[in-house]
DNA sequence: GAGAAACTCTGCCATTCGGCAAATTGCCAG
DNA sequence: CTGGCAATTTGCCGAATGGCAGAGTTTCTC
C-alpha cells in the first residue's frame, strides 16, 4: 500500500522493562507506531487524550487505579476506544470486569511476540480477541458462580479476618445474616470453610490482594 | 579501557515481553552482552550450563519451576554464579528464601533502567544489590516473625479449608497440635483468626496462590 | 553439656462458625 | 398487575475454632 497508515499505540504498563519490551517489538513493525508510554493510569488518561491511539495496550494492575476503572473512564469520555488488555494475572473476575469495562482483547504475558502483533492488529480492525481457554473459562464459570456485590462486600471482611457479628456492625445487620451471606458464597465457591472461600477468591482475582 | 571484557548476561522470564524490553536494554550498553534467554527453570540450567553467564537476571516465577530453587540448584553447581533476581512480586518472605538460596541482588520490576544496569555492573563486581527498603524489611521482620516449616506446611491445608482434625490426619498428629499450631500462627502474623492469617500469609508470599 | 528453638501433646471453656428452615423485600418479565 | 426470582433478613443447634496454661521430645548451636 502507497498510504502509510499506521496503527498508533500507547502502551499502558507500570514496569520499565515491559515497556521497553513492548517499544522494541513495535519498532520492529512497519504498519505500527508508539506513540506514547504511561506508568500510571492518571498518565495513560492524559496521553489518550491528547493523542487519541488507534489501540491500548493496557496492563490491568497499576499503582494509582486499576485497568478497569481506567478502561471504563476512557471508554465513557471516547466510547470507540479500543483496549487490549495485557496482564499477567489470570484471575477469572478480573476478565470478566475488564470485557464489561470495554476492553476488546484480553491476553496474558505469556504469549509470544507474535501474537502481541496479531492481536494490536486484530482490534485495530474491529475485532475482539480472546484466547480459547479465556472463553472456556467465561462460559463455564458464568452465571452461576457470580457473587452478589454484597457478598463480595462480606468476603472482603471476612478476609480481614472480621467474624460476622463485627461485620454485621460495620453493615448495620444481624449477624445472622451475615452468616446466611457467608453461607451462600461458600455454596457458590465450592469451599469448605470461609478461610477456604478467601483462598478460591483471591485464586480468581475476586478479592484482591 | 581497551579490553573489551564485556559483561555477559543470561536473562531468564517467562515473559515474551519482558525478555525483549532487556535484550534491547542491554543492547545499548557497550559493557554488556545477552548471551541467552530462557523461559524455564529447565532451560535456564541448560544455558548456563553452556555459556557460563558472568550475570544472571531471573525472574522469581517460572512456569516449571520457581526461581528459588533454580538459584540453589545453579550454585550448587556453580558456587560463585552472580544471579540478579527480578520479580514483580515483593512478599517478604520471597526475598528472605530468594537471599538464602542466593541471590546476589534482588530488584523489583517497578525499578527504572538505569536501576537495573547499575545492578547488573555492581553484581558482576561482587557487590550485593538490595534496595533500601528491602533492606528495612528483611532486618524487621526477621527474626521474630518467621514461621517454621511446620507452621507453613499447617497454614497451606488451613488455606484449602481443612480443619484441624483433618490436617492432623494428613500429618499424623493430634488435633490439639495442629490447634497449637494455627494459635502461633496466629501471633507470629498479628492475625484475629485462620482466615485472617491466610489472607495476610498470602499477601506477604508466605502462601503461594 | 547447656541452652535455645521447634515440634509435639493434653485439657478446659467461651465464642464463633457452618447447616438448615423460613419469612421479607425489591425488581424484572410476562 | 402479578408471578417469579434473586437478594436480604432472622433464629436455632451441633460442631469447630480461638484463648490459655503446662509439659515432654528432638535437634541444632554454642
Amino acid at each position: 500500500m502507497e498510504s502509510p497508515e499506521q496503527i498508533r499505540v500507547l502502551c499502558v504498563d507500570d514496569h520499565p522493562l515491559v515497556r521497553k519490551g513492548i517499544a522494541s517489538l513495535l519498532s520492529t513493525e512497519a504498519d505500527m507506531v508508539l506513540t506514547g508510554e504511561a506508568s500510571t493510569g492518571r498518565e495513560a488518561l492524559e496521553l489518550f487524550r491528547r493523542f487519541r491511539p488507534d489501540v491500548t495496550l493496557m496492563d490491568l494492575r497499576l499503582p494509582d487505579l486499576d485497568g478497569v476503572t481506567l478502561t471504563r473512564m476512557i471508554r465513557q469520555e471516547f466510547p470507540d476506544a479500543r483496549i487490549l488488555a495485557l496482564t499477567s494475572y489470570d484471575g477469572d473476575q478480573d476478565i470478566y470486569s475488564a470485557i464489561e469495562a470495554g476492553v476488546r482483547g484480553y491476553l496474558l504475558k505469556e504469549v509470544v511476540h507474535a501474537e502481541v502483533l496479531r492481536a494490536i492488529r486484530a482490534v485495530h480492525a474491529g475485532k475482539r480477541v480472546l484466547p480459547p481457554d479465556v472463553l472456556e473459562r467465561l462460559s463455564d464459570h458464568f452465571p452461576q458462580i457470580a457473587l452478589t456485590p454484597r457478598e463480595v462486600e462480606v468476603l472482603a471482611f471476612v478476609a480481614q479476618g472480621l467474624a460476622n457479628k463485627d461485620i454485621a456492625g460495620r453493615l448495620g445487620t444481624a449477624s445472622g445474616t451475615i452468616k446466611m451471606h457467608v453461607q451462600n458464597i461458600l455454596g457458590k465457591l465450592e469451599a469448605s470453610d470461609r478461610t477456604h472461600a478467601v483462598t478460591i477468591a483471591i485464586q480468581r482475582g475476586i478479592l484482591h490482594v
